[in-house]
DNA sequence: GTCTATACTTGGATAGAC
DNA sequence: GTCTATCCAAGTATAGAC
């Protein structure tokens, strides 16, 4: 053997204790931000979800600071591949709309665009924080520019407004949405701007090209 | 004299010491919810801000929770008021987007959604904190949807969204809008956005009516 | 009625035990 | 290397001074 005193494997494994334990903060650290809020998650409430002393999450994370930004992480990556297998599906405006309604509802249950609301709204409070969250979700701003140009790339849309400019639209949209939702606990508003959504696209993708044209008075 | 002991005013006029005192609180707070966000914003960053003891908080509004509450109240009235204003001056749909730039200018400036942004994120943390956000946001609603109503009444955008779902949209939009601005620090996207909304406005506006027709292939 | 000094609670962080 | 007991700072709230 390498060396002494590791049980279960050798080197830096995925289960070590010391593994078990970050994961179970992170998990822990998610759901408090979910359910008690940014100024809710502290490092004493995600160590009572996580069933751990409060110290580890020093120990493993440095700072409470740190242990949310790696929260912010994992949720980032689990919602980007959701997303990018969804998109690779849509082929057109209105599966694209469909899609990001199944998406939106999910991100809603598992209250992962809550992560992000309360890291966005709570880094006002911490110095340096705003820079490593933006960096966070840039990721997220990227793919929603490349899923808007690639969909509607051969439709009047792409004429109309850069994929870019409409994707920061999307994001700040998927945003409020999620923020009003759960405000009230009421998605059907948002559920409802979906099928309207859905209903447009559908309409302007059943005409192959379109002129818009003025009646004389 | 009615009474002993009152120097300036008779009764309860706007200029006792006390009103004095807690108008100063409320400003701290909006200012203290603006820079160090909700968590940042303590009965001690309020009152150190007013130039006050910290227990005064707690005199005039019984709890930090009651305070907020208040700053959001005064920041509600502030706005629906201007709100109301610039929109009677707008007759088409080019107009109400040119007003409601100015005006998303001003509240980024001002800090008035990070206000409001910051309230109801940091909902989450207090119980039935929600509720009574969301009853303080709700003439916002009513009256975007009336705005909404009111401009799109003859327009083609009339027949394809109802007006409360246009506003529940315009809404979210706008919060996600500045909590990107302010996460960025950088409102250059946004403005693009009223920007690209004010030419297409301004597109379908110069066309009196508008038909839509479908080119064979 | 208005405000200050003080009590108590919770949170972040670390020194030291295993 | 991993974790716990303990420390100190910051927060809410109130008892009591003026």
């Amino acid at each position: 053997m390498a060396r002494s005193g590791a049980k279960r494997r050798v080197g830096q494994g995925p289960s070590t204790g010391s593994e078990e334990t970050r994961r179970a903060l992170v998990a822990a650290t998610i759901e408090a931000l979910r359910e008690e809020g940014f100024s809710g998650t502290s490092a004493r409430e995600i160590a009572r979800r996580a069933g751990c002393n409060q110290g580890l999450v020093f120990y493993h994370f440095g700072s409470v600071t740190n242990l949310l930004l790696a929260a912010l992480d994992e949720v980032s990556a689990l919602r980007l591949t959701r997303y990018q297998g969804a998109v690779e599906e849509a082929h057109d405006v209105g599966q694209l709309v469909a899609t990001a309604e199944s998406v939106f509802v999910e991100d809603l249950d598992a209250g992962y665009i809550s992560v992000l609301a309360e890291m966005i709204a709570g880094a006002s409070s911490t110095p340096g924080l705003g820079a490593e969250v933006a960096a966070r979700i840039a990721p997220w701003r990227r793919f929603a520019a490349d899923a808007m140009g690639d969909t509607l790339a051969d439709t009047p849309f792409s004429q109309l407004v850069a994929p870019e400019e409409l994707a920061h639209a999307v994001v700040a949209l998927y945003l409020g949405l999620e923020m009003l939702a759960h405000l009230d606990g009421d998605r059907a508003p948002a559920l409802a701007l979906f099928e309207r959504a859905r209903q447009i696209a559908g309409l302007l993708g059943a005409l192959g090209g379109v002129s818009v044209t003025k009646e004389e008075p």
